[in-house]
DNA sequence: CGCACATTTGACGAGAATCAACTGCAGTGG
DNA sequence: CCACTGCAGTTGATTCTCGTCAAATGTGCG
C-alpha cells in the first residue's frame, strides 16, 4: 500500500507518532474511539469550565484555544493542528481554562475514557501513558513558548517563531511539502494569536516576503530558509539590511 | 499556639493547603522532606533542559521561570511565591522549559521522590495526588492568563490583572494584611514578567496610584478596591476619566 | 558617608493600533 | 454567463502606546 501516511488516512491510530503499541493499548484504542465528525469553522468544540474528559483527535485542520477580553479584544492562546489532541489534559476532572474553537472546518475523532484508562493504569499501557505525558509536556511548552512570542519579540520575530514551530508540527505530521506547510488562517486569526492587529499582521508579511524569508501561496506558507528563519526567530536583533 | 499559619511557619506541611491528609500522606511528606534551603536572589535554580525532579517547596520569597533571547531580551513566564511549588511537574521525567531564578533571596524545602512516590501510587495517597493535580492545573491556568496579558491588555491592565492573580495568591498563603500584600520586585522584573520596559512600568504603577487604584508602600501593594481592579483587569476598556 | 542599586523624569523615536476606503476573489443566483 | 455579494487581503493617513536613551533623584546598607 502507500506510504502516505498522515493523521487523516491512518485515523485515530496516528496518535501513536510511530511509537510501536502493545496488541493491548491497539485495542485499547479502537474501543474508545468515535467516529469522524466534521465541524464547521467557528464551532466552539469546549466552553470554558467545562470538563476536558473528551480530548479530540485531529485528522484535519486547525483548532484554538481562545480567550476573550470583555470588550471584544481576544487572545488564542494555542493552536492544534491535525495530529494533535485537543481539549486534553492527562488530569482527571480537568477544566478548559479557554474556549476551544474550530479555526477552520476540522475533521475530529472524539475519544471518550481513553485518557482516562490510561492513565489510571500506566503500568497496562506504557508505551500510551508516555505518549500521553509527552504531548502535555508539549503542550506546556508551546505555552511558555507563546508568553515569550507576545512578551517579548516584535512582529516579524513572531512571525517568524510561530512558523518555524507550526513546520516542525507539521513536518512530523507528514504534512510538509518540501519547506512548504498549510496555513489556512486568516491574517485576523493570525493577529489574535501574535497579539497585533490584522492590518499589522498583513505588513509584516508583506515585509517577510520582500526580505526573502517567506513565500506565501494559497493556504500553505514556504520557509525560504529554515536556518534563517530560525534565527529570526530566536530574536538576534538582525536589522532588515541584511542579506 | 498562635493561629499563624504562613508557609514559613508550617514548613512542608503547607503544602497541604489546608486539605486534611491521611497519617500516611503526612508521614511520606516528612520523609522526602530537605531542610529549609536559602538562597540569594538572582540564583538559578534550575537550568532550562534540566529535570523537574526535585520540586521545591517555598517558603519565603519569589522564583520566576525565565526566558532569555539571544540579545539579552528576558521574559519571566511565571512566578511562584510562598506557599506553592516551583521547578515542578507532575511527569516522570520532565524538563523545565525556562530556567527557574530566584527573584528575591527565597527559602525553600526541595523534594525528592515525593511526587513521583505519589503519582506512582495515586489510589494510596489520593489527597496528595489530587493536590499535586491541582497545583499543575494551576500553573496551566496561570500560563494562559499570562499569555492574554501579554498579548491583548495595556499596560494598566496587565498590572491589574497581575495584581489581583497575587493578592488572591497570597491570600490564600495567610500572607495578606487586609488588601496589602508583599511585592518585593524590582520594576525592571515586573518589566520582564509583563513584557514592558522599566520605564513605562515606573509610567504606569504612577498613574494607577493617581487614578487611586494602588498603593505601593515600601515592598508591598495594597489594592484599594479589589472589585474596581477586577474590572480594569477584565479589560473593559473602562477610560482614565473614571470615579 | 558613600556606594550600588532602584526609582523617577524628560525628550524623542519606533512599532503597532486604528480608521476608513479600496481591491481581489470565490461562491451564488439571476 | 455575468452581476451581485461577502469576506479576506491591501493600502494610506493618522494616532497612540510604549521603548529607548540619558540623566537625575531617592534609598538601603556596609
Amino acid at each position: 500500500m502507500s506510504p502516505i501516511l498522515t493523521p487523516e488516512s491512518r485515523g485515530l491510530a496516528g496518535l501513536s507518532r510511530g511509537v510501536r503499541l502493545s496488541d493491548r493499548e491497539v485495542e485499547l484504542i479502537a474501543v474508545h474511539a468515535g467516529r469522524p465528525v466534521s465541524l464547521d469553522a467557528g464551532h466552539e468544540i469546549i466552553a470554558p469550565e467545562m470538563f476536558l474528559n473528551r480530548p479530540k483527535y485531529i485528522l484535519s485542520g486547525w483548532v484554538g484555544s481562545v480567550r476573550m477580553l470583555s470588550d471584544g479584544r481576544r487572545q488564542i492562546a494555542d493552536l492544534y493542528v491535525a495530529g494533535e489532541l485537543t481539549a486534553f489534559s492527562v488530569h482527571p476532572r480537568a477544566k478548559a481554562n479557554a474556549s476551544y474553537v474550530a479555526l477552520t472546518p476540522v475533521k475530529i475523532i472524539e475519544t471518550d475514557g481513553l485518557v482516562e484508562n490510561v492513565m489510571a493504569r500506566p503500568d497496562i499501557f506504557p508505551e500510551l501513558a508516555v505518549l500521553f505525558r509527552l504531548f502535555a509536556q508539549e503542550a506546556d511548552a508551546r505555552l511558555v513558548d507563546q508568553i515569550v512570542r507576545v512578551g517579548r519579540m516584535l512582529a516579524h520575530e513572531r512571525v517568524a517563531h510561530l512558523a518555524v514551530d507550526l513546520y516542525r508540527r507539521f513536518e512530523r505530521a507528514g504534512l510538509c511539502d518540501g519547506r512548504k506547510f498549510p496555513m489556512p488562517l486568516t491574517q485576523e486569526i493570525l493577529g489574535d494569536v501574535l497579539g497585533l492587529s490584522t492590518v499589522h499582521i498583513n505588513r509584516t508579511l508583506q515585509q517577510m516576503r520582500r526580505d526573502g524569508l517567506l513565500i506565501t501561496t494559497s493556504h500553505h506558507w514556504e520557509i525560504v530558509d529554515i536556518e534563517q528563519m530560525a534565527e529570526v526567530a530566536s530574536g538576534a536583533r538582525a536589522r532588515k539590511s541584511n542579506s
